[in-house]
DNA sequence: TTGCTCTGGTCACATCATTTTCCCAGTAGC
DNA sequence: GCTACTGGGAAAATGATGTGACCAGAGCAA
């Protein structure tokens, strides 16, 4: 947990084109120039420092307004006007369909650590729920919002795709946490479901067990897609489980669908291995377990995807996939004061890879 | 030939460490710490920034014959400046048994929503984790902390009742989160668990249950002693009820330990209504029910005296109680900010009563 | 029109700073 | 003695920056 003396500033860890675009703005509204600015090698000279510097300062004063960038072209100043509201605007928006009281514990312990560590770099931020369900609304919400607010960037958090493809085509940066769609292009900081669920079904593997079975809600959300990719590249990629068997069981989340789709798999091949992707479910398929008078981990074995406070602190605790305490909200800072330092991040997934918690829910097959 | 208007300043190109030697030391002229250092450790989370940058930044400050550094032994001050009077302190600790992983949600948000509105009104906070069980090492850790940095006040989470009674005798404020003991007089923000146990235990009456029981962990905090009491009382105060009878479970915390007490306790005198203190216990117990051949809610009623995000989204949702999603942040923002501008708060509890969740494990004895 | 030369756009690669992840040695308190 | 914490230190991964080269569009002049 991150804690701030009073007196301490942090290091400001200005990149270097964060401060040769700051010497730029400083000459540009002390009126250092008129229309034309000098080009890149110019500026190159006369501060002393790299083009691709330069440039990603350019471009940061670019997205600023202060100034007009074209191919072949010198870059030319922007009017008075046009420019000085965007300097001051260090407000950053969580935009989000869930109750912060929804969240999982660890993103919200990732965005409350996060808002302090911008809070003090001086940066302010909001969090701006939109209601799930209809993707128009959202929309609409959010641009009126960043028409009534000068916003520097957004966290999306569980946003709909179709929100997602708002920010992508637009000009506010922003930071997908979770899932970004496959065809979205965004930068994104998620867990490695694809590798858990692979390392799941391999882990069942070794333990003996041949028939496997992931219960995993029918979302349609990239992180659950990504989870059946990975459990069933495992049996692929193992040639030597030839006999082994993988089956997706895709449920709506209600007791009554799960227990439905149960009964069929149950009749149809019966697992040895569950793995559930989320807490709660857990609880919901041991239940259903019990009351058929199969046991865990005597007769199935199970692991959950997700952590979850209660899956530790119940007994016997339940195998379950977990990431490092600090690694999550560390991430997440850093990669959000790289995003405000520089304007702009790379538009590919941040992954982390949890660990595997061994409770005692897994069992080698006899 | 660079030629450089006059207005321009080259980009400075400091290095991270140079930065953080700059910081340390300004915190050091500023009195910030007096004798001794922060380890390197915790200079990293701080300043965030790993270890050899810090320990560059130090070395740095070492040869300027700032610092005194030697192995084993934390970093000394060579002339300790005195601490200017005028040096206000506005540093607030949570101290703290628990590490932030294991807070329950609403706690951390409160806590994080606190820590926010301290930060936007200048005060720093920092988190003082004293590992459990030894009291007397929670007690020398505070002190010794206590003696290193000007603190301001204090917010007690989950300590032992000896560092309670340790700050109602000293003279630095606090604030405890939860269960105040009974004979501390300290001021305290808590669920009233009696109100909610004892609403339970009528809940239960008022649907025909007769046989109740209140399974609890032996903790001794506060909390659940009001829990049991509660509990009874409701049985005391409605002698139209003369037949009903109501049971103390208290367990160690582990399957085994509820197992064993739930077998004699049904052998005995069987319940048909169970009110569980811990969600994570709640889980065990349906578990160990359903192994018994007894169903929830159709042979037993359940209700759970916390509230947890898994509660709701299980099926059947299981009743519970649960408080207003900003209340407890609120309320604790609120009594911290009185407190840091009043210096102190009337010793006595501030009590939340949350409200009543119907799940679906409560159902009308037949 | 044709070519020259300026502009920004882009890439591969080298270099350096920083971070991460270890393990070691000394100190203090039990 | 032990344990837990401190600083000491190095290898490897990561990331930011610098260098050089080449491309494509714009503007200008012959």
């Amino acid at each position: 947990m991150s804690s701030l003396h009073p007196s301490l500033t942090l290091p400001k860890r200005l990149s270097l084109s964060a401060q040769a675009a700051d010497t730029i703005r400083k000459g540009i509204f002390d009126g250092t120039w008129n229309e034309l600015l000098p080009s890149e090698r110019r500026f190159c000279e006369m501060l002393q420092v790299s083009r691709p510097t330069i440039r990603r300062a350019l471009h940061l004063l670019a997205r600023e307004g202060v100034i007009d960038i074209r191919q072949g072209r010198r870059n030319r100043l922007l009017s008075p006007c046009a420019r000085t509201s965007v300097w001051e605007c260090r407000l950053i928006v969580l935009v989000t369909a869930q109750v912060v009281s929804q969240m999982h514990f660890v993103v919200y312990q990732g965005i409350s650590e996060m808002r302090a560590h911008l809070t003090e770099h001086g940066f302010a931020t909001e969090i701006l729920v939109c209601p799930p369900g209809n993707a128009r609304g959202q929309q609409r919400r959010v641009e009126e919002f960043l028409r009534q607010n000068r916003v520097l960037c957004c966290v999306l958090l569980s946003v709909s795709k179709s929100l997602q493809e708002w920010f992508s085509a637009h000009s506010v940066p922003a930071l997908v946490l979770g899932s970004c769609h496959p065809e979205v292009k965004l930068p994104s900081l998620d867990i490695d479901q694809r590798s858990v669920c692979r390392h799941a079904a391999g882990t069942f593997l070794g333990l003996g067990h041949r028939q496997l079975a992931l219960v995993v809600p029918d979302s349609g959300v990239a992180g659950d897609l990504a989870s059946e990719q990975g459990f069933l590249e495992a049996l692929e990629q193992r040639s030597s489980y030839g006999n082994a068997r993988a089956t997706i069981v895709r449920h709506n989340g209600s007791a009554q669908d799960i227990g439905a789709r149960l009964d069929r798999l149950f009749k149809d091949t019966p697992p040895t291995a569950l793995l559930v992707a989320k807490p709660e479910h857990v609880f919901i398929v041991i239940i259903y377990l019990l009351k058929r008078g199969l046991s865990v981990p005597d007769t199935v074995s199970l692991i959950a995807r997700d952590q979850d406070h209660v899956l530790e602190t119940v007994s016997p605790p339940i195998s379950h996939y977990q990431i490092e305490a600090d690694t999550y909200p560390h991430r997440l800072s850093r990669l959000m004061l790289k995003l405000v330092s520089q304007g702009a991040l790379a538009s590919e997934p941040n992954l982390i890879f949890p660990k595997f918690y061994a409770g005692a829910t897994t069992r080698r097959l006899v």
